[in-house]
Order: C-alpha cells, then sequence, then structure tokens
DNA sequence: CAAAATACGTAACATAAGATACAGCGCTCC
DNA sequence: GGAGCGCTGTATCTTATGTTACGTATTTTG
C-alpha cells in the first residue's frame, strides 16, 4: 500500500525516463521542499526544464501542478501534527494507556511551542488588570475548564464571573458588560452556535475577548484580541482538552504572580471569613 | 533575539490592528503551512481580504509575498532536516512557561508510572457496568473536574449524575444510592470535610467509591474502592489538577471504547434529538 | 543501419496569483 | 458630539506562473 508520495515516487522511479528520474531525485532528496516551490525553481534544481517537472507530477497521477503541491502540504500538515507519527515508539507499545498518555504528552509540547512567553504575558497582564470585570463561559464539554480557571481567578481578585446555566441567563448579562471588561470563552470543535452569537454580541459592545480553541480555530476567533490554540487529538472518541486545561492552569499562576501583593491580602481576608 | 518567523510573529503581534492580528493568529494556529499557501486561501482561512494579509506580512518586514513564503520554506527546511530542533521552542525556554509545562509533563508520567493498564482497565469496567447509576463530585477546585466527566459519560450511559450545589442538596441524595451505585470523588488538598463525611456515608450504604486525589491521599482513601493518586507540584501558587485532568480522559476513553456498541447507539439517539 | 517512437527543450499562451488605488467605515481624540 | 485619522474591503491592474504546442535530439527496434 502506497500512503505518502514520496513512496509512490520511489515505486515509480525505476519506470522513468532520465530527466524525470532527475526531477524524482531531487525532490527525494530534500523531501518535500523543493515540491512546495515553483514550477521554475524545481526545475532550476534538478536541472531540467518545467514541461519536464510539469510531465513528472503527471506521471504521478497528479492533473496538475497546484494538486501536487497541495497533496504535498496535506502530507506536511499531518506530519507536523502529530509528532508522535515520528517512528515507532518501542517499549510504549502494548497498554490502551500509552497511546493516550503518549498522545496528550505531544499535544502539551506541541501547544506550547507555539505559546510564546510573550502572548502568555500579555493575557495573563490583561487579567490581572483590574479596570473591568472578567467573565468567564465554555462550551458542552469545556464549560468545566471555564468554571475551574473561574474558581481560581475568583479568590485573587474580585468581579470574577462564570457565566452558567440557559443561554438566555447569560445572554442577560451582556448589559452589564463594557470595553473595560474581559470575557474568556472556551470553545472547540464542534463549536457552539450559541456561544458564537454571544461572543459577536460581546465583542460589538467592545468586550476584549480571550479565547480558547482547538488547532482549527472557532469561528470566534475573528472577534477575540487573543487566541490559544490547543491540540486536541488523541486516540479516542472523543477530543482532548489537557493541553487547554494546561495553558489555563499556567495563566492562573502567571496572574496569581502579578497580583501577588494585592493578591496575597485577599487571600488572607478570605481565610479568615472561614 | 529573534530567530523565527513565529517569535517574530508574537512579537509584534500586540503592535497589530485587528484584521492583521487575526491572520496572526490562524497562522500561529497551525505554522507554518497557512503561509505557504496562496494569499487567496490565507485570507478565506483567516477571515480577512487579501489585501490584509499583504499588509500583515509587510508589517512583518518582508517586501512581498512570495519572499515570506521563502523565509518561512527556509525555516521549514532547517526544522527538517534536524529534528532535535523540534522539542521546544528556544523563545519559551528559561522564561517562565516552561517550568510549569516541565513539571506539568513530569507529573502525567510520574502519575502514569503508578498506574498499571490493569487498574484503569478495572475502573473502567466499573464504570461501564450498567447495574446502578453514577454519581459525580468534587472539591472546591476539582469539583470542574467531576462535571467535565460527568458531561461525557453522561452521553454513552444513562444514570450518571453530577452532584452540585449546596451540601445539603447533594446530600439528600444519598437516599437514592445503594450497592449497585457507583461514586466518583476528586478530592485534593486542602481535602474537604464535608466530602470526606459525605464519602463514608455512601460507603456504609454500600456505594463503591472511586477517588481521584493527590499523592497525599484524602482521608477519603479509606473508604474508597480504587484511589488514582496523581501528582499535583508545580511551581505554582496552586496545585496542578492536569495529572488527574487526564487521567479523567484516559477514563472516559476506556469506557466508551467498552461501550462501542451501546454507546454508538446512544450517541446516535441524542444527535436525532437536536 | 535505418526508421520509428519516445523524450526533451524552446517559445508562446492563458490563467490565476499577487499587488495597488481608492472609497467607506469605524474608531479615537478633542 | 464632531473632526480627523487609520484600518479594511472592493475592484482593477499587472506580473509571473503553470500550461501547451511544436520542433529537435536521442534512443530503441526491426
Amino acid at each position: 500500500m502506497i500512503s505518502s508520495i514520496a513512496e509512490l515516487i520511489s515505486d515509480r522511479i525505476g519506470a522513468m525516463p532520465a530527466g524525470e528520474r532527475r526531477a524524482a531525485q531531487t525532490l527525494i532528496a530534500n523531501y518535500p521542499l523543493t515540491g512546495l516551490k515553483t514550477v521554475a525553481e524545481f526545475s532550476a534544481a534538478a536541472g531540467v526544464s518545467s514541461p519536464t517537472i510539469l510531465r513528472f507530477v503527471a506521471r504521478l497521477g497528479f492533473q496538475n501542478y497546484p494538486e501536487f503541491q497541495s497533496a504535498l502540504q496535506d502530507e506536511l500538515a499531518a506530519q507536523l501534527q502529530s509528532p508522535a507519527s515520528r517512528t515507532l515508539n518501542p517499549g510504549s507499545a502494548g497498554g490502551a494507556v500509552s497511546p493516550m498518555l503518549e498522545a496528550t504528552l505531544d499535544n502539551l509540547r506541541e501547544t506550547f511551542r507555539h505559546l510564546t512567553d510573550k502572548q502568555l504575558a500579555d493575557i495573563a497582564a490583561r487579567l490581572a488588570e483590574r479596570r473591568g470585570k472578567t467573565f468567564l463561559i465554555g462550551g458542552r464539554f469545556t464549560d468545566p475548564l471555564a468554571r475551574y480557571m473561574a474558581a481560581h481567578l475568583a479568590i485573587i481578585q474580585p468581579d470574577v464571573y462564570h457565566l452558567a446555566g440557559q443561554e438566555s441567563i447569560w445572554r442577560d448579562r451582556l448589559i452589564d458588560m463594557g470595553k473595560r471588561d474581559v470575557l474568556v470563552i472556551f470553545d472547540i470543535r464542534r463549536y457552539q452556535e450559541s456561544l458564537v452569537r454571544f461572543a459577536e454580541k460581546a465583542h460589538h459592545r467592545g468586550v476584549q475577548i480571550i479565547l480558547f480553541t482547538d488547532q482549527w480555530l472557532s469561528p470566534i476567533a475573528r472577534f477575540a484580541r487573543h487566541v490559544i490554540a490547543g491540540r486536541t487529538a488523541v486516540p479516542s472518541a472523543w477530543d482532548s482538552s489537557a493541553a487547554l486545561f494546561v495553558v489555563a492552569e499556567t495563566l492562573i499562576g502567571a496572574v496569581t504572580r502579578q497580583l501577588e501583593a494585592a493578591g496575597a491580602k485577599r487571600i488572607r481576608d478570605l481565610e479568615s471569613l472561614r
């Protein structure tokens, strides 16, 4: 069975004329980058003419050059998204646990790889600002994450509200929201219509939106001031929110650190209330 | 120092207008693939117009779009040649993020190291059994985990209840619990008195308790049939529940797999109800 | 060795891509 | 509340990219 284009090439390279074989070898040499360049560049690199390149991709079964490039990009996308697929990890094979754990570890690493300190610091700073109120809300499966974050933030600063219950209830809270306020939304596939509508309305009121979503980006991204894209793919029937959860914990920690002075006093006050 | 385009973007994303920020976020979300596509595709993915994409790359300092793409390709080439450099974003090394991430990764590995496949399989089997009802409850910070798990389990099987609200409310639910039932409790330091009392009473009624706790074990452990001890130590003012969260996700996956036949039908039925 | 078939490159073409000019809109700041 | 500025999208244009036609060179085969 042939799964990658590289395999397809090495399968047919024997039956190729000299010029096309040079094209094939050039492509394999630094796969798949040469294939992502223009026909002219590809042909120059291989030392053949443009039509030869086109005949080469035609022989591989592609209708035209763009189609060939799309296929390469898709392959690259799959490769970049699951670093787990790098060779095989011996020893971790076996039980049903390891794949899940391995995938989650990869998701965490990948998620944080695309997240710089600066981004997190900016978001934490915005959350630590005490100009306005902070609202948190989540979707069907992610609402617990919103609750988790709200539970912590509410301890170190005032005016933190988790929007729960029926849609109509939190929709009415819109009236309390303005441009000084922050709305933290958790939304992963399948994205919830009601949340998108809510986000749009909040955005129009000038509320700054911080969005936790998956790598495919919820439509809410277009209204969001900050977007955190977490990897969610795991070998399970469900998507994993673990990466978003860890980002949330990281942010909670960062905000706490920023509010240290004010926050510490508040925590002491809370303790004495028990 | 700025070495990668991703860093360059996150460095300047703060100083960008809304439209260009969307472009930046879309690119970062699945970096660098979106940037290798055409301007039209990029703009469609980001939900902005083509000129905005071009202004975006211009702001990054590139003369034109092809030059931007070449830079991305060069970066990708370097990355593909040395897979070692794929580990952590050098920009995030040494910052405030890494310690948190590293600690969490360690916690996950440690937690699962003390957790055998058999244990998880046993617990999953018990949860998949449909003899009785399943109740879930958590403490101050861990209740969201209980909710998260309940949200998933309730979809694939009937009689799953999350115990929420005031103590008196769920205490009254004890009357519905018997020896055929399962109670999943999340409790980490500082252990909650009310939860311990509740667990004890449930235990006396013959309810099987599955406990998620930290490595120091909540006092509920003495009543529990199964105990999952997760590592919680992170460089933060708060304990981390990430390890327990991942175990919960793993269990959800395992239970789903066991109920595949029955669960699939139920999920279809639920879908048709929308 | 000759003739046919195949491969390859040059050059012209059509198309789709990136770039630009301009007008409308929203936002900020007096 | 009004004036100014800056951002964004539509429409147009230009470039360069992929594609095709055709003639020459090369190899293969009888």
